[in-house]
DNA sequence: AGATGTGAATGAGTTCACAGCT
DNA sequence: AGCTGTGAACTCATTCACATCT
C-alpha cells in the first residue's frame, strides 16, 4: 500500500533497528519469528513494528510469522541499503577523522568517497584510503565521484557556509555535526546530530 | 508552574537551542528579544519558544519580549548546567579518542574524569590529561572521581556488558554511541546516539 | 500597540482490540 | 489456535487564536 505522504523519520528509524535485529537472528540462524518474539527480545513494540511495515505492504504470514530471510531483504530494499550512497566528509579534526574511520561509513550501503577541510596543514594528508582536499575542490569532487551526502564536521562558525556550499555544489542531503542551527534548502535532506544537546538532556534528569 | 508530570525530552532538547541561541545574541551584545525575532534569527517556532517556556515559569515582559541575559540565567538553571556533571568514557577506539578531544565534553558544565578501556595495549596511555584504565577499575573509578554519567563508545558486542557494568556500579546516566538495543536499567537515564541510524534515514529519501 | 502566556483545536504517533487469514 | 494487519481510541505534540498584561 503506497501511501501518498511521507513516511515520518521516526518509523524509518524503527525500520533500520528492526533490520539489524533481523540480521543479528539471520547470524544465530533464527529463519521465522513473531512481532511478538522479535519484539521481546530488542525491547520493541510487536503492534508498533506492525504498524511500521504496513505502511509499506504485507510482509508476514497470519497465524505464522514473518519469515526472517525476506523481511531482511525487503526492509533493505526499502531503505535503499541494496545500492551504495557515497558520502563526502567536510572537516578532518578530531570527529571528522574518527568518522572516516567509523566502521558504518564505510560498509556495504555506504562509501565514504571523498574528504575536505580548509586547514593548509592538513590538506593533502592521507586518512585511511583518502587524500584531503581543499575546499575549492569541493564542486568537482561531488560531480567526480558522485557523492550524494555531506558529512558536516566543521566547527559551528564554519557550518553554514560550508552547508551552502555542499547544497550549491548539488548534495542531496547533509548530516551536519556541527551544533549550529542550519539555514536549510529545500532541496537537501538535512539532519542534526547534537550530542551536548544529548548530554544536556541526560543532566537534567540528574538534578 | 511547577507541573508534576515529567518534561518531554523533545521540549527539553529545544531548550538547549533556544539557550544556545540566546548566548549567540548576548555575544553580539542584544539584551531584549521576542520568540518571534529568536524564532525568525534562529528557524524556530515563536508559539513553540512561548509553549516551551511556559512548563518553566513565565521569563517575558508581556508586550515588550524577553531580557535576553535574564532568559539565559534561567535556562541555565533549569537545564543544571550551572554546576558541573562528570563523565566516564567507556571504550578509547577513534570515536571515544574524538570524543575524550571533544569541546562539548570538557566545557564548563560538563568534564571527562576517568577513561576506561579493556584493550591491554591501550592501558596506561594518556588522553589529554588522563590516563586509559582497565575495566576491573570501573566502580572505584565512577566511586573516586563522582562521575554521574557514562559515555559508552565501545564496540556493538560489549555494549550491554558494559552498560551493565556501569548500572552496577552506580552510574546515573548513559549516552551510548554503540549500535546496539540495550536492556536499560530502569534506574538509569538512557539514550541512544546511532549515527547509522541516521544516515539510513536519510539514505531513503535519496531513492 | 505589541508581545506574552494559554485554553482550545488540530495534527502526529502510539496503543488497543479485533476481524481476517493460515 | 495463533499471529498478522488495521480501524478506532487514545495519548502526546504542535499550532491557532485570543485574553491578558505592560
Amino acid at each position: 500500500m503506497t501511501g501518498t505522504s511521507e513516511v515520518s523519520p521516526l518509523t524509518l528509524n524503527r525500520l533500520s533497528i528492526y533490520l539489524r535485529s533481523l540480521r543479528q537472528l539471520q547470524d544465530h540462524g533464527v529463519h521465522r519469528i513473531s512481532s511478538k518474539q522479535l519484539a521481546d527480545q530488542f525491547h520493541l513494540s510487536p503492534t508498533q513494528i506492525r504498524k511500521d511495515l504496513a505502511q509499506f505492504g504485507e510482509f508476514g504470514i497470519r497465524g505464522v510469522g514473518y519469515d526472517v530471510d525476506h523481511l531482511a531483504g525487503r526492509l533493505t530494499e526499502l531503505l535503499g541499503l541494496d545500492s551504495c550512497r557515497r558520502l563526502i566528509l567536510i572537516g578532518v579534526g578530531n570527529l571528522g577523522r574518527a568518522l572516516a574511520h567509523y566502521v558504518g561509513f564505510n560498509s556495504r550501503s555506504f562509501r565514504l568517497v571523498a574528504l575536505v577541510d580548509q586547514d593548509p596543514t592538513k590538506i593533502g594528508r592521507r586518512i585511511g584510503e583518502l587524500v584531503v582536499q581543499p575546499p575549492a575542490r569541493l564542486a568537482d569532487l561531488i560531480r567526480e565521484t558522485g557523492a550524494e551526502i555531506g558529512i558536516l564536521a566543521v566547527p559551528e562558525e564554519a557550518a553554514q557556509a560550508n552547508y551552502d556550499a555542499l547544497a550549491e555544489a548539488g548534495i542531496r542531503a547533509v548530516l551536519n555535526f556541527a551544533p549550529a542551527r542550519l539555514r536549510t534548502d529545500p532541496h537537501v535532506r538535512t539532519k542534526d546530530v547534537d550530542f551536548r544537546i544529548n548530554l544536556e538532556e541526560l543532566g537534567y534528569y540528574l538534578k
